[in-house]
DNA sequence: ATGAAAGCGCTAACAC
DNA sequence: GTGTTAGCGCTTTCAT
């Protein structure tokens, strides 16, 4: 890469027969330089080309006004939705944001974790794997003082910020939605996993099972993708008897799910309801419409962002609370509407 | 923020009674230095909890390994595929992305040009508005010789490398299918844009159905979402005669217009035929299944910032091909199938 | 209100 | 194979 001459601070300074400080502190907007000058300055800067060097500037004041986000994938409706509005306050805070995926390795993971680090990022917005990550990684930016705020998949310890939903509260919900449907074998689909949003929805989907006395069960999948949810329901169609609600962690795995039971001359709602979760627009297009619960992705992405920038820039103090919990609404549709509620 | 002290080359150095270069080199595994001395640096930097400082070694390089990402909007299925493509070559590459969105709109575009020009990103590359963008924004990384290489949205003149896909044939066929099908009357769901990829669909369409001889009109939509598409069908369907055959520029808007089309009793294909783009999932889980073009927006991802990061690495001649096309293909389904073709 | 000077941490000639 | 040296461009005391 052959680069012409960069303009610096130091050709503007001979240019108008100032010294580079002067330069530096008009160009920042300093009161303490004359108006005149800074304009003159400003101007100046302008004729030539300049364009700050922000290396060198990092270099000396320590911050980089970037924020590494970790996520363990970047192409699901659920995950653009959450980086779209965290791009839209780093944007405008003036904040970069370096991504990188750990494609749910703990491996990759700690990897993207040193990289970010050695990149010397000034926070950190994560959400991790399904494998039980490993977060000595995401200690040492603890040690240097990097704030970290975790959103979706948060760690079991910490005393990071963490934005996030009720998933107890939502499977919870889910259940007795099943159950006041008229469902009374209930099964749920889900993915084994240490990480707090699989453990809670499946402790609030057994809480709701426990508490009005019918049948439920847990059904591991490898994935939550369309042909995992496929696949179960071919399982499924081998119970007997027959459950009649199905809730299961995701609306791409509840869809395939749906659509293959569908397939093999299953009534949705009438003998199995289905039930999926973060209405995910595809839970509105397929047929039956899926009933979900909304999990506001965007939001979310803005308010862990929000926090971090604002503890960056110092509007806030450090003791704000470390939970932030976003609302979750049961959105009922044809997949479980037996009684006809609603639309 | 208050940092503690960092470690730095000259920790080491002094640990080891070694110099600042030796090390910088050991560090890099430059092999003109002593194995043993490496190793002893190495772990000497490990004990120390050493990190390079990237901006102090970007000041002197004049290189950021960062490339800058330009895209209209983050939160679609294609753009999440394409984006999680170019991550995985970057990241492996030891590169840092970083992104940000345009919301198709000239101004917000021109911004996060001028923004990822001052933060020197070593390359860019970017998808544009459906406005008319101004390239003045991106001639200036032509004048610091930053590669650009552009992407599905690319501009009418440039002599920078582009990674697209050939619109106006995949449009063409889309056409013919329908016409293939037994349709006479067709509709071209679009947008009204000078963006090569609006322009080339609606090329390629009439070229279709002038070719046949059917009649072939357009119709312009305010954005390609499904509600844009629920709207258009409520258009259709106060025309008389009746169209026979549509083709819509993407996937959501196909379906929304699908769905609409059903609800008012049409029957499809039978009296309607439909055709979308890109082969987002949605096509395949919609009832009956859409026929759709599919685009490959992971590898469109992967091929982009392959040629980006090769040529910033010195691996490639510039004087590669400027035009890059990914195959696409006709995905026939239940939406146009009305002789039953394949599955 | 402005300037001088030092130094952030690293790299790459150039020496030896 | 290793060291010396001179910056990269900016910010920030400390002077004046």
């Amino acid at each position: 890469m052959s680069f012409e001459k960069e303009v610096t601070i130091y050709d503007i300074a001979r240019e108008l027969n100032l010294s580079a400080s002067t330069i530096s502190r008009a160009l920042k907007g300093n009161t303490v330089i004359n108006k005149t000058t800074r304009d003159r300055v400003v101007a100046c800067s302008e004729k030539l080309g300049y364009r700050s060097n922000s290396f060198a500037s990092n270099l000396r004041r320590k911050r980089t006004y970037t924020i590494g986000v970790i996520i363990p994938r970047l192409d699901s409706n659920f995950m653009s939705s959450c980086l779209a509005g965290m791009e839209e306050v780093a944007n405008e805070k003036g904040y970069n944001m370096i991504i990188s995926q750990s494609h749910e390795s703990v491996k990759k993971e700690a990897e993207n974790a040193k990289t970010m680090f050695d990149s010397r990022v000034d926070g950190v917005i994560a959400s991790l794997t399904i494998e039980d990550s490993q977060l000595e990684y995401f200690n040492r930016f603890k040690d240097k003082k990097v704030p970290i705020v975790f959103f979706d998949r948060i760690p079991t310890q910490t005393n990071s910020v963490c934005v996030l939903i009720d998933n107890f509260q939502a499977a919870y919900q889910a259940a007795k939605h099943l159950i006041d449907q008229g469902c009374q074998h209930l099964i749920h689909l889900t993915i084994d996993s240490k990480s707090n949003v699989y453990v809670d929805r499946k402790a609030g989907f057994e809480s709701g099972v426990k508490e009005s006395g019918c049948l439920g069960e847990v059904m591991y999948l490898d994935s939550l993708s369309l042909e995992s949810g496929s696949d179960a329901a071919n399982k499924i169609l081998k119970m007997s008897p027959l459950p009649d609600g199905i809730f299961v962690s995701n609306d791409l795995a509840a869809v395939g799910c749906m659509l293959e039971l569908r397939a093999k001359g299953i009534k949705i709602p009438e003998t199995i309801s289905i039930i999926g979760f973060n209405n995910d627009p595809i839970s509105m297009i397929v047929s039956p419409q899926l009933t979900t619960i909304s999990y506001p992705g965007r939001e979310a992405g803005i308010l862990a962002a929000n926090c971090l920038i604002d503890f960056l820039d110092g509007d806030r103090e450090p003791s704000v609370s470390r939970r932030l919990l976003l609302e979750t609404n049961l959105i009922v549709r044809e997949s479980t509407n037996r009684k006809k509620i609603g639309n």
